[in-house]
DNA sequence: CGAATAGTGTCTATAAGACATTATACT
DNA sequence: AGTATAATGTCTTATAGACACTATTCG
């Protein structure tokens, strides 16, 4: 970022901003993604990623991300992990003019379907792989900003303790494994993913109640631990594919 | 990304989209990043990233930065590996008014310094190590774009070959070592390291001349294996940091 | 021959992968 | 009792960490 002009009184090109939220939960053992219905064009009537324009000049980007977690979505950003994808700018991707996305990944844990009548009225907890499968068409270029979003949140699984962020306050091992395998999209061994669990310093903490519901036996109640990295990480036994820079491919 | 105005009439607020490079490089057996000098304010005199404003209207945000890797660093972008780190957009980031930044990370291998009188006269390496530190300020927030962008380059070491873009096109062993001891920041074993790369499909393949200068035992030759991911991963055995989110803090 | 750098081998400790059994609840 | 889920243990194998020796060049 130094001068510019070789011209003296050029001045840089503007553009609109928005953010785009790529939300993930766990539902039915499987990983989903909310997405709305656009009402208005472009792709009036289609799924897109939940989002919006930067609300005035002097709102901050991630700050504009918490509003439209608020308003589209009815989440509270205070509760949700959040995190940047990246920015993607295309020029050609809306038709609207120029717009840069600045997305960002939110994960939440099981949530009560949106209800109707409120903000969120039009969002639908879809399946990713029918996202990443191309069999649900998403509006824009949200279907590799969910990819990229996607592969993060599997990348961070291996290690960082992210997975927590799915679960409640309390969870049990078998439902932290359900995450692993939700987001992965395979099963794991439950005696060898505790034994990693458990032995990880900082993961997990055990949490109060020492019981809880079912038909079985009760399990143990843990709470998310105080570290944040994994080391060393958790395997996806399939070997992982190496994800490009979001919004282009990778050169040379 | 969907229906915005409850106002009929609004129209989202527009802004000035710059980007920013963080070119890394090894020389002297240490991790340095190119830095140039500003000329006019704001932050005239001192150093900062390579970077500008988007050209026009209709470039591409990644070819903005390939432009500003030839004209303000003199490198040719489809030799190097370039990657976005992510877009920074606090309010009062630039003092010219609402610049949203997307920073992009480059490797380089060592190159000849940058030439007086050419595009990149006031190009400087700089220990990335003085940076980080804080021992060496730079404008704006760059110095948190380099820390982002060095902590993913740090980390891509680890479960990708990327190592291998910051060597020229044959290289030995030893040679890619000294890129991890350099960007790490640590000593790696001779042996284990060698066994290590070795026996990690698709990272190197041997190379023609199988020899070289030296005052000892000429080395092997290698090239860049057909592999991008590295499994099980290079591991640093120093506990590694885990990165927040490019441009601003994670959330609850 | 000595100095310098490259390359290889062995032992050990750690952790992952595969697999079976016991424990505690419910009906 | 029978079923369902939780929890734990053992054996094997892969790989990282620590460490010492041999090989090939130059002067």
């Amino acid at each position: 970022m130094t001068d510019e002009p070789s011209d003296e009184d050029w001045s840089p090109p503007l553009v609109m901003l928005a953010v785009d939220l790529v939300i993930l939960t766990v539902r039915e053992r499987t990983l989903r993604i909310l997405l709305v219905e656009r009402g208005v064009p472009p792709f009036a009537g289609m799924l897109a990623l939940p989002g919006g324009f930067l609300g005035d000049e002097a709102e901050d980007v991630r700050l504009a991300a918490t509003r439209e977690l608020a308003e589209e979505a009815g989440l509270d950003a205070t509760t949700l992990h959040l995190e940047q994808i990246g920015a993607y700018g295309a020029p050609a991707r809306d038709p609207r003019g120029r717009v840069i996305s600045v997305a960002y990944l939110a994960i939440a844990p099981r949530l009560p379907d949106p209800v109707p009548g409120s903000d969120a009225a039009d969002a639908r907890w879809e399946p990713a792989t029918a996202v990443l499968s191309g069999q649900l068409p998403v509006a824009f270029d949200h279907r590799e900003i969910i990819a990229d979003g996607i592969e993060q949140a599997r990348a961070k699984l291996e290690h960082t303790t992210l997975a927590t962020a799915f679960c409640h306050e309390n969870f049990t091992i078998t439902e932290l494994q359900h995450v692993y395998e939700a987001v992965w999209d395979l099963r794991l061994d439950p005696r060898n993913f505790a034994r990693k669990v458990r032995r990880t310093e900082g993961f997990v903490a055990p949490a109060g109640t020492p019981r809880r519901t079912g038909s079985g036996r009760p399990a143990q109640l843990f709470q998310r631990g105080e570290g944040r990295v994994l080391y060393p990480p958790m395997t996806r036994a399939t070997t992982a594919t190496v994800t490009g820079t979001p919004g282009e491919e990778t050169a040379g």
